[in-house]
DNA sequence: ACCTGAACACCGTTCAAGT
DNA sequence: ACCTGAACACCGTTCAAGT
């Protein structure tokens, strides 16, 4: 008597998220270029038409899967940042845990950053930015409060210690170095970002 | 009497470059998305089937354009290099370079990036950036040698210097800054990698 | 050596029609 | 509200055949 006990039910149920989940496996075992619509609704044993219902076109279901890249990151850096640590050590935990999500998720990081999203769909990115920024931009300001940092522009400082977690997160998820030797390298990435590159 | 007389000769004389000069300029005007090997064709005046003589498939001539752009780059940072220059504004106007060519070229830069060249590509791509990422090595040994940076494996202090500038690059081309802001906070950027964020 | 034309197996997107 | 099936306009790639 149930029209859902039938085993290919004419309502898939989830079918959003069922897309959702399929693209990040795709994502992360063949890649974005190996990502189609027509493949994912096969794969949810749905028709190629079905999931237009739920993403306006391939660009819309990439944007959601980059917006919950933003989440996860920064879920997993809230989670790695103690607070209660010493400035040093603090930057070091939460540097580490960047490059762990980028060895995790190169393509994910990739198309994360990507300057192809839909203005609606950049607007929450950048405010997933913004919330990930402003987060190392706080813990800056607090060190400058405590004179651990040099009293110059925030902005200025978070841009430089951004972009150079940034370019090592690139550089990891890249592949050119291997996994080890990028995670053994943050200390020394730390250490010389809050010392500088010149002898004292 | 010449062959090549009619307004469409049969062969196009060199459809190689044209084919990768037309995929530069949609790659700058439209994205690699945009970019399709029949449309290149098209534009070339040649029939769909011509590129495959001279590309074995379309990764190849994507591959092909990231390498120029390797060669590119390379000529840029060292025509900005000036070795009489003291340590500081010498790297300055290298960081400037690079973020004027990552500014000009973002889709060819995610381009030059990108994980996904055949193996014999990726070679090449390899070598490419070890010549630049060599450049700047070699003159972070001979500041050291000057004692003009810190006695640390020098491995490390490049790693951390082109993480900086890769990471600020792909900041620019990502195009949450404007192009002044960031070419105006270079200086700033070298300064606090030399000079450390910790006081003094 | 270089290019064409037809063919094949895929795409993304749209839209009337079905449940 | 959600999904199907057919249709449309594109792709990349291959391959016999032409020049």
């Amino acid at each position: 008597m149930n029209h859902m006990s039938a085993s290919r039910p004419y309502h898939h149920g989830d079918l959003r998220a069922a897309l959702l989940a399929g693209a990040e496996r795709t994502l992360l075992e063949k890649g974005v270029a190996a990502l189609s619509l027509r493949e994912l609704a096969r794969e949810a044993g749905v028709s190629h038409a079905a999931p237009g219902r739920h993403f306006k076109d391939k660009q819309a279901l990439l944007s959601a899967l980059a917006l919950s890249g933003y989440d996860r990151l920064a879920r997993a850096l809230e989670a790695a940042d103690d607070p209660a640590l010493p400035l040093q050590p603090r930057l070091t935990g939460l540097a580490r845990a960047y490059l762990r999500f980028a060895l995790d998720n190169p393509e994910l990081l990739e198309l994360m950053y990507a300057r192809k999203h839909d203005p609606e769909a950049a607007d929450l990115m950048a405010t997933a930015v913004d919330r990930t920024v402003g987060h190392l931009g706080r813990i800056i300001a607090e060190a400058q409060r405590h004179g651990e940092i040099i009293e110059a522009d925030p902005h200025h400082l978070t841009f430089t210690v951004g972009a150079a977690l940034h370019g090592a997160a690139t550089f990891s998820a890249g592949g050119v170095l291997d996994r080890e030797t990028v995670l053994s390298g943050v200390d020394d990435l730390v250490h010389l970002l809050l010392h500088g590159l010149k002898p004292r």
